[in-house]
DNA sequence: GGAACATTGTCAAGGCTTTGACGTTCAACC
DNA sequence: GGTTGAACGTCAAAGCCTTGACAATGTTCC
């Protein structure tokens, strides 16, 4: 029974203020759902923040610096091959106008290289140039250097645990998933 | 020992494939923590995008629909009472810029109430007016249904687990927050 | 074959966000 | 007390994303 935090929450302990304050008015609100989206919304908010921050310093060359969403990008044609855009909007959740967009930057900077499939000529075939391929393994392990600081503060069993909730959470049925 | 999965893997099952392709080529790279950032990053997003879509069908009225945000920011006000600008900005998260622009909106539109302060002629104090009060009532009860259709999938043992894990999580160190 | 329909990538318009700058107001300090 | 510094809210610029439209190409079905 420890006294309430003092009087000026921040970012991340507002969620108790929140889920306290609103199930004391709102009686038909559901404060164990409330406090769980609640804390997934702002703990991801607030990992990815610091991530980003943190890729904000690798420059991809004197003028132009690698997006976050360029490095998904890269991301994803490095995992799945040559692929059409549509395709990479898919795996990437973003829109295909978007793809196009973000890959306009990256083919002009010499990353990736667009050409039109042979099968179906309305489609273009993404793929990582080998000078891609070599940016994309410096910046990732750049990246994966962030995400390791935030993973060691969790044991091996407790990082399984909690990709393992979130695997079951995303079971949930009935969804509005992007078309 | 299972098949892998068929040849399309979509914006969820992808982890999986990218975790595999990635450590077999980058050695440097910490496949588990790979997995967990990947994994919380998607998972929101997942979650986010269909309460989003579901919120999308709330009239604020004949000509404005009350955005994702603007709940985020009657839902501050709420719960922690007449506030400062800069004090919202920091428990919604958003800039004070963005703030202010979406203050104006809510606030044409009569749901919140602006007035300087007397202490300190540089603030201005945010509050909820009854008609914001009684929309917040009934848009979050609405968002809160998505919520709970969500958090059903898991039992409150498990509920309690993932809130725990990520609790633990955000006391890495050493950590770029927000301003 | 041809007609109706679907799909792909791109463009234009609009919305929302951030950063950096500014005028106004407060605080600190000698 | 006047000056230097800081903080608050707002504005302008820029970036990124989404939706909806479009031309070009494929597919289906008679």
């Amino acid at each position: 029974m420890r006294e309430p935090e003092a009087a000026e929450p921040d970012y991340w302990t507002f969620v108790d203020h929140a889920v306290r304050s609103v199930s004391e008015t709102l009686p038909e609100v559901d404060p164990d759902a409330m406090r769980l989206v609640m804390t997934l919304h702002r703990a991801t908010d607030l990992l990815s923040y610091d991530l980003h921050a943190r890729l904000g310093e690798i420059k991809l060359n004197e003028s132009a610096q690698l997006s976050s969403t360029g490095l998904r990008l890269l991301l994803v044609l490095s995992a799945a091959g040559p692929l059409e855009l549509r395709r990479v909007a898919a795996l990437s959740g973003m829109s295909r106008a978007a793809v196009s967009a973000a890959v306009e930057n990256l083919a002009a900077n010499g990353l990736v290289g667009k050409e039109p499939s042979q099968e179906d000529r309305r489609t273009v075939l993404l793929q990582l140039t080998p000078e891609g391929q070599e940016t994309f393994a410096r910046c990732f392990a750049a990246y994966n250097a962030g995400e390791q600081h935030w993973a060691a503060t969790l044991t091996a069993e407790e990082r399984g645990q909690l990709v393992g909730l979130l695997t079951k959470l995303m079971q949930t049925q009935d969804v509005q998933r992007r078309a």
